[in-house]
DNA sequence: CTGAAAGCGCTTACAG
DNA sequence: CTGAAAGCGCTTACAG
């Protein structure tokens, strides 16, 4: 079934197709009882409006991208569901990009979208990025741009954060309180030292203990997961094992659940785990696990709202700071 | 910066409109030289062919739909991700829509799409969902459809599944032989009874067991999710308390583990638990799951692929079935 | 090998 | 209140 268009309609009804393009969008030159006829006809013959001929005529396409680094995270499924909805409720849909955590790729996506393809882009940067230009560029072609989470400081664009700083303060400190000394540090950015990402201003679990008083306890992740396994390990066999952990992803705290099952290195007695996370499961695991939450839903709709508000040009906040709820479960036990 | 178009290209070129836009395409009617200038010059220029001014001439957009009842899961998470891999390796776009599980969500979405914004749309339907009406109309505009998990059988399009009748069958047969005689199943479909779904073909974690033995004793889900709670917790309070319980998402697994803790009931034995998961902490929790764990990003890739195999004109499978895995934890061992 | 022209399906300034 | 016309930025059949 072809889909009848604009000029058919006009046909059909014996007027023109300024007319009826006009009566459709409810314009106040148009007669009720001509806008009746054009609607009925329009509902019945199920007329839709192609959306390429609109985007390409109005210069704008009713449509955002959604950049983030991986989606088999809870915080990130929660952000789009968050992003996703308020898009909605806006009539807008959403593109969705996964850069997988690769530089490249995110380099390469985000100079797709100068294609005008999108009106606006909201993203959650690779953990190593520290590169900016593909960012500069996309401000360069008026795109509207907003972070979440993983954020660029140099690029001036909205931001919707949690406090991650002070997170990582208050989870070392718990760690401290609980007895551990010798903290690990384990974070996604593969390639940048903390020295460095304190330059380029990449927001993640900085914390005064990482910065200022064992920066070499710092493990860097990244894409090659097997290999963190190993680097995890090793550490873990050496004579520099931790006696408290604390990760920047889930996905590193349940790679240590497992490294200590395999290693039969009890948690929290032999170390304690504490770890950034929105796993729904954090309370059921063996044992439970002591979580720094955010509010990814919350933080999707902001991230879109300030998105939307920034396209009707209205003004918008250029920064929001949402609190992450520290939740103390077994894995960070003081012993006994 | 005002992005660049053809016609400027083609005047700093003293060429016309029609030469540049064949040398970009690397047409054969073009000589080497004049490719080699009108490219050097469009990448100079950073021009970037605007995508809905040729998805308008040319009557499509390389732009896939993808939608899903939900997000937060990891099965869904892993299946978008093989999706967006293969799409993206084709040089296609995903616009994402969540359905929430919402019959009118889904249908509203499914209209949308009507309007020739995709060139194809790959679903997962609502649990509940038992009107096709709205996948009829997108087919009679001749979108190519692909259903992966949640499909309909009653509407001719390829499906991407698991082996869920079999994989169910398994699944009872284990909470069988580890010693329960009670078993109740929960599913997230809330308004189908199981002879419904049969009629109307619908497939999920369907069982023999299901089907011919106690049909009574399963506990329809639904968007309610405190109501879910309390009506679990009713069950295993009453005379009716199952021994065994087999969830089709692990979203109820996680419930019952909820309402096990507050009811003080023991998993294994009081009550044995085998899952639909691909929870990655599975093996974490106390006591690990069993699951039958389905590779979510392979049905993700699959599905893509045969929709761009049908966008291609290619054949391509009708049905795919993929083996999902029973991997036995915990939380159904056998008591002693 | 290159160009002029038509057209994809809309929207909107202009005219009446 | 309605219509004719131009144009958004491409692609492509046709002509040379």
């Amino acid at each position: 079934m072809k889909p009848v268009n604009l000029k058919e309609l006009a046909r059909e009804l014996n007027l023109s197709v300024s007319t009826v393009s006009r009566a459709l969008r409810d314009s106040w030159e148009i007669s009720t009882p001509t806008k009746q006829r054009v609607s009925d006809l329009a509902r019945k013959m199920n007329f839709q409006p192609n959306p390429y001929a609109s985007s390409l005529r109005k210069r704008h396409s009713r449509t955002i991208a959604l950049v983030i680094p991986e989606i088999a995270n809870n915080f990130f499924a929660l952000a789009i569901k968050g992003i996703e909805t308020v898009a909605r409720e806006k009539g807008y849909h959403v593109l969705i990009y996964l850069t997988n955590e690769e530089v490249e790729e995110e380099i390469a996506i985000a100079n797709s979208l100068q294609s005008g393809r999108v009106d606006g882009v909201i993203m959650s940067l690779c953990g190593s990025m520290q590169d900016t230009e593909h960012l500069l560029e996309l401000q360069q072609r008026n795109l509207p741009l907003v972070f979440f989470d993983r954020v660029s400081e140099t690029v001036a664009a909205p931001k919707v954060i949690t406090n991650d700083y002070e997170s990582g303060f208050i989870a070392t400190e718990h760690l401290f309180h609980a007895g551990c000394r010798r903290i690990a540090h384990l974070t996604m950015s593969m390639d940048l030292s903390i020295s460095q990402r304190r330059q380029q201003g990449y927001t993640d679990a900085l914390t005064r203990y990482e910065l200022s008083i064992h920066p070499e306890r710092v493990i860097h992740s990244g894409r090659d997961e097997s290999n963190t396994y190993q680097r995890i390990k090793a550490l873990f066999l050496s004579e520099e094992r931790p006696d408290g952990v604390f990760a920047s992803v889930e996905k590193l705290a349940v790679l240590v659940y497992h490294i200590c099952r395999e290693l039969q290195l009890k948690i929290p007695d032999d170390i304690k785990v504490i770890s950034f996370s929105n796993l729904l499961t954090a309370s059921l695991l063996n044992p439970s696990l002591t979580t720094i939450a955010q509010p990814a839903y919350e933080m999707g709709r902001e991230a879109a709202a300030i998105l939307f508000r920034r396209l009707e040009k209205k003004t918008s906040e250029d920064r929001v700071m949402l609190p992450a709820a520290l939740e103390v479960r077994q894995s960070t036990r003081a012993g006994s």
